[in-house]
DNA sequence: CTGCCTGCAAACTCTTTGCACGAAT
DNA sequence: ATTCGTGCAAAGAGTTTGCAGGCAG
């Protein structure tokens, strides 16, 4: 049934299909590109990140697309939305079924590094259970200093 | 817990003036009712309540004195900013050092509860040093369903 | 054919900032 | 007197939304 292209997302590709189909919604030629974009590019980026790849496979992507297309990536677990604090958020392709991560933040550059944290599913669980709650999800972020030779302040903060 | 009368602030209040003082700046009329209120509104509240409580002190107080004066508020420990996300940030009154703080955040509606969490400065600095870093601070929190009586969705959310 | 989708641009929300007057030291 | 601080209102930034066609099913 999938479309027979060589291309290496075919597979996941059915699978968005499918999530939409599901939803009763439809697989536009927008919608797909916004989708191939998505877990396509590379480490963590932002709505305008994925607005100019997505354009460089469909040039008729808009940014109202993007917006309109990122919660059902989510929600199709092809993304995962990763919110710092900063004034955007970021967007990760979702590789396996990796849930459980925290993240290392530099608090100068743009650096941002996923580590698994799998005791925040206990301690979500222990936590909200304390409290007579049903846990749904879990942050942990740590912020530092990094050492990237482009981090403009470079191992900076408190002496 | 009494609820503090101004009265009762007037040490605290020594010791905001000290630290503005230090830093070259002015205890204005004005600064000293958002630093009152900042201290007096109990629970997370916005910047949009501490404008409220700040005029309900005096009335000549605008929103831009509250958010320059936040900052402030912060650097001298007299309150805490907690971000859950959500369009608005939280600020909360600081009672002792308490540090090491995790939020317990309702996804409907809008309790926050702070629970300690004082393994997360040793999680920060194991993981920042595992990555040649700094850490400089850490944030944890779980989302829930809760079952605040008030809760629009009181209990909702699936496992 | 239906009615979901799209691009465009205006709208929105919280926060920040420029300006000229006001006030703390 | 000096500067810093203030209110006002406009600017900003990322994201959302109303509208009039366009296209998937």
């Amino acid at each position: 049934m999938p479309k027979p292209t060589a291309s290496e997302s075919s597979e996941q590709s059915g699978a968005f299909r499918a999530f939409i189909a599901q939803k009763g919604l439809r697989a536009t030629r927008q919608r797909m590109a916004v989708f191939e974009a998505a877990r396509t590019v590379s480490g963590h980026y932002t709505a305008e990140d994925l607005l100019k790849k997505a354009r460089s496979l469909d040039r008729s992507v808009s940014r109202a697309t993007i917006y309109r297309a990122i919660p059902l990536l989510i929600g199709s677990s092809v993304i995962r939305e990763v919110d710092v604090g900063r004034d955007q958020k970021y967007y990760l392709a979702e590789a396996g079924g990796a849930n459980f991560r925290a993240q290392l933040i530099c608090e100068s550059c743009e650096t941002i590094v996923e580590v698994d944290a799998p005791f925040m599913e206990w301690y979500g669980k222990a936590v909200a259970a304390k409290h007579g709650m049903r846990p749904i999800s879990q942050k942990l972020q740590v912020t530092a200093a990094c050492l990237n030779d482009r981090c403009p302040r470079r191992g900076a903060a408190r002496p």
